[in-house]
DNA sequence: CGTGTGTTTGACCAGATGGTCAAATATGAG
DNA sequence: CTCATATTTGACCATCTGGTCAAACACACG
């Protein structure tokens, strides 16, 4: 019986969910008012709440919306591709996504610092079941000698930190770094970075 | 005219820093209430505001008492020690604070997040002060020869990262690991990696 | 143009929250 | 013990916040 989006609908939801990520992303969820929100999408609040049923279905229709987003770098990493190549071009997909989408990076950082309480079930289950995946590959590659012999896991919690710095911890990278935009060294540094890890 | 403080005052304002810094690194400023720092130090709301002016005055005095630990680790490294070795125990430091101490490194971790609203000018002064000392540091080894020519400011990028990453990041690092103790793995791993990136 | 449906909002409410205050209670120096 | 001072708190207040509601408005379609 769902009626499809009408077009005033579409735009709406698109504009609270834009503003969403920005205020969400700048405060945490419970740092962030529905009329912060509601200013920042252009519409009132009683507004707001005729399309999004609370504060706390706007960010959650928020976190799963971003998710699949979030996951899909990792899963392009290709089992038939050359090792090396591999992980240094899912790294830069990742940093790419801190220095274009870095409200969504502080979104989901804010969500994991204060314990993930929504998200945590996404982190045990489909999460964890792609890392998994993706660290059999990996040591398929290290049995064939293809790159060196370091820990799947932390290879990969090293690239998430690693990207993920830039962008949640922007203010302070670019209180070190005023004068330049620390993307380009930070590209460089990080295939440098791979290289020297994985280099039998 | 300010007098010692008494043996209460000392009990009770610590009692506050311990309950606000178990408060306020779980659900950031904004979303913590004076109401639970007040359950979390075992004393009234009233009783709070006897030994501290505000809420924020609560928040700030724990952010600078803790920034001089914070900072510490890095002052910690010599000159005239051996590059890779001085390297390896300020990232070893680091990752045992993150250990010990991981409500300290989410309660920066949500400040900067945020925008560093109230550290800003420290991260701006003192910090990059610091930084840029330790970096002249490193470009007196690199030139000697001693370790490789990597950016010294995204080698300390990648130490703050890395290790801050399992303690900010804790929820989710045990997700994927929720069978052992994620800091055996990563001691090794951080050994490992700055071996790989620093030697010559 | 008129009518039914979808959209928008001003006014409002109940509960939470930061902060105040006067009164009660504990403490310690003489 | 006594009293001045330090400590503690119940009751309270103004403001903020998430959410409701009825009324106003816009719009498409006959």
């Amino acid at each position: 019986m769902a009626k499809s989006d009408t077009r005033i609908q579409k735009k709406n939801q698109a504009a609270i969910l834009g503003a969403g990520l920005e205020v969400f992303s700048q405060f945490g969820f419970r740092g962030s008012t529905l009329d912060q929100v509601a200013e920042a999408a252009g519409m009132s609040k009683p507004n707001l709440l005729y399309y999004f049923k609370s504060k706390e279905g706007i960010y959650t229709a928020l976190l799963s919306q971003l998710l699949n987003d979030w996951l899909e770098p990792l899963q392009a990493l290709d089992a038939e591709g050359d090792p090396i190549e591999q992980i240094i071009a899912y790294a830069r997909r990742k940093l790419a996504m801190s220095q274009h989408y870095p409200r969504e990076s502080r979104l989901f950082a804010n969500e994991i610092i204060q314990g993930a309480p929504r998200i945590g079930d996404v982190l045990r289950g489909e999460l964890k079941d792609l890392v998994d995946e993706k660290v059999a590959v990996i040591r398929r590659w290290q049995a064939a000698g293809r790159i060196a012999d370091v820990s799947p896991y932390h290879l990969i919690f090293t690239i998430w930190s690693l990207t993920q710095h830039y962008a949640d911890f922007d203010v302070q990278v670019r209180a070190i770094l005023p004068d330049e935009d620390p993307f380009e060294g930070a590209a460089l540094h990080l295939d440098r970075t791979l290289q020297a890890i994985l280099t039998p």
